[in-house]
DNA sequence: CTATATATGCTCGCATAGAGCATAATTCGC
DNA sequence: GCGAATTATGCTCTATGCGAGCATATATAG
């Protein structure tokens, strides 16, 4: 792992910081002896940076749009801003801050994502410019929903619907065409290129349960265990500009199918969005997220196909009346909505405490005291 | 305050190679107008440090233990070492590096849980020192899950039953005793203090949602949300010594409470744990991950005690069979064992390829073509 | 008035989870 | 060696939930 010397301790607490820049508390906190197994000592890591990267979410009639920017190098990618200890109490205040000063768009659920800090995901930008190996700027990515597309006042920002990056997980429309066309022929190939046959299987198994091949079922929330394979199957930019970037030998396979999934994004924004696809798709189920999405006032209508717009697949209308109706997530009023044409549609709003439960489990649990 | 947490399942890749230093690369990055919406100028936000936070799980017999550490100051935490992105290049590989080398636990399912950020969570320990309010150490909590309780090596590390720290969290034996003779009525006297009718019936509402009262189920997910409940309402020791130490006034309420509530950590390493359980407990349901808990060989019953001693409360064992063997999460074998009296039972082993799904949905998709 | 389109109410059947009975295979006390 | 106690394991019963679809209500377009 790693030559250099074994630093760490291992002791919990609290930071013992005060009166230092982070860099010497960081110095500090590992040549203190603070018990535990802790005696072995450290020179002091060096201090990185923190970026907040923030997805931002719309859903616009029944596209599911993504707040975009593009970089210097010309690549789309998700917006971000710096976070200031000296500044900001939280990440959340931090976060809000830089949206709301630089864009007209008021967030309502926010959430945190995942923390991105692998070397070399910034990698082109990064590489541009030069510099020390040994830097590190650390990602919190976070999920924003709003309600409304407002217009973006900066020049190179636009709403994008999500599936323009990942059009494989739209089925509203049936299966998506680049699954059968592009997809599944650079697996297979992605198999056969396998050097032993442990590998390959193994390599079918994962490609299998991500995308619900044979038997088992599409999991719309695995956007990023498909993404993630076919990173690593060669058949999204991104893998061949990170390996080509890291003095790598290409993935493999033909160089022109990534062309045909899709759009890419710079550094390793896309893998943050799949995440973040992937969070949502999956919250909605146990918690009423999606009213963060909607207008005050809405049909079931317009609310299934903003559902429908994030699951990526269409949902039957009368059950999910029955369903949304019947668990109290929203309350009727007395207006209706007229459009073109057809019976007008009782204009909803989302109920006072949406905070029940739905979740479904596979643990067969014992009601009864007796077991 | 204390934001919402919750993240999910992970893995990472990519390699690339970055340069320059943090504190460069957060200028730059900050001064160039990555296009995007920035056209603010940001004088180069000050570095922090990263630290890596591990809960490291174990099931032994019927209890969930979680390895733990005592800092200088006394209070019981988890063990956590720096993050040095000279020498990681990952967060994973860090504290694998750390965890592996100061003790004898040997890590199965890793994956990250949440990244604390928020000025003051360390804050006892830097107001004793006195100091700069703006450094900051940003702590990457991991949660970890290992098969077999090694013992530790370190003097003051040791393994503890989670619900030494979350007593009302545990249902296998019946309600929590707790619950009734202390934290209901210190949440009424929380009410109580509201000071208008809406902050009162908020307060009503979320712990209703939270501890499962009325006619809401009790989801032991949920762990966190229960946990900061009781932390805004005074009822666990860490929410007077943070309002203390911050120079506020106490919660309010009975400040004797806390003592039946639990051991209580240092830091806010309690609120970690309580985001390790209910992601164990969530994760549970959808991927199999108790496995990573298990011998290679084991009987359903102790695979059984192991679910119940993590979900907190009682399975059905016929249920509980039909499920597992069912789903084909398990294979036979030809070994029985024998213990103490009764019939003896099969022993079983993880199937192969347990990569299947189940995880309920509450959304009524559509399976024919006809919507 | 007719065709068409959407909204909304209601029912049917199957799969599944919760619950519990019955039987099998051991050890233990005597 | 025998009955009691204990645990494993197979099987059934039933309520519920969900996928599915029929039927009716209420609007617009022409």
């Amino acid at each position: 792992m790693h030559g250099a010397h074994r630093t760490d301790r291992y002791d919990t607490t609290r930071r013992l910081t005060a009166r230092k820049t982070a860099r010497n508390a960081c110095a500090a906190m590992s040549k203190r002896p603070i018990r535990t197994t802790g005696k072995t000592t450290h020179a002091g890591a060096a201090p990185v940076a923190v970026a907040l990267n923030a997805v931002i979410l719309v859903v616009d009639e029944d596209a599911p749009k993504v707040l975009c920017a593009r970089s210097a190098d010309g690549a789309i990618g998700l917006p971000y801003g710096p976070f200031d200890p000296a500044r900001h109490r939280t990440f959340e205040t931090g976060l809000r801050e830089w949206v709301e000063r630089q864009t007209s768009v008021r967030l309502g659920f926010v959430e945190q994502l995942y923390t991105f800090g692998d070397k070399g995901r910034e990698a082109p930008a990064a590489l541009i410019e030069g510099g020390d190996a040994s830097a590190r700027v650390v990602s919190v990515g976070y999920l924003a929903l709003a309600a409304e597309a407002a217009p973006v006042n900066a020049a190179d920002a636009q709403w994008r619907s999500w599936y323009d990056f990942f059009p494989w997980e739209d089925w509203r429309r049936g299966a998506p065409q680049v699954l059968e066309a592009v997809i599944e022929p650079g697996f297979t190939a992605w198999f056969r290129r396998a050097t032993d046959a442990a590998t390959r299987a193994q390599r079918e198994a994962r490609v299998a349960a991500a995308f619900g091949m044979g038997d088992l079922p599409w999991e719309e929330e695995r956007a990023l265990d498909r993404y993630e394979a076919m990173y690593e199957a060669g058949l999204v930019a991104e893998s061949w500009r990170d390996r080509t970037a890291a003095g790598l030998a290409p993935p493999g396979g033909d160089p022109d199918l990534p062309r045909a999934t899709g759009l890419s994004m710079g550094s390793d924004h896309r893998r943050i969005l799949a995440t973040a696809i992937g969070r949502v798709r999956g919250k909605l189920k146990y918690r009423p997220i999606v009213f963060d999405l909607m207008p005050s006032r809405f049909t079931l209508l317009s609310l299934q196909r903003a559902v429908e717009a994030i699951v990526g697949f269409n949902l039957h209308k009368q059950n999910f009346r029955r369903h949304v109706e019947g668990a109290g997530l929203v309350e009727k009023t007395e207006l209706t909505e007229r459009q073109t044409s057809g019976r007008p549609a009782a204009l909803f709003k989302a109920a006072a405490m949406p905070d029940k439960a739905a979740g479904g489990l596979s643990i067969p649990r014992v009601r009864t005291a007796v077991r």
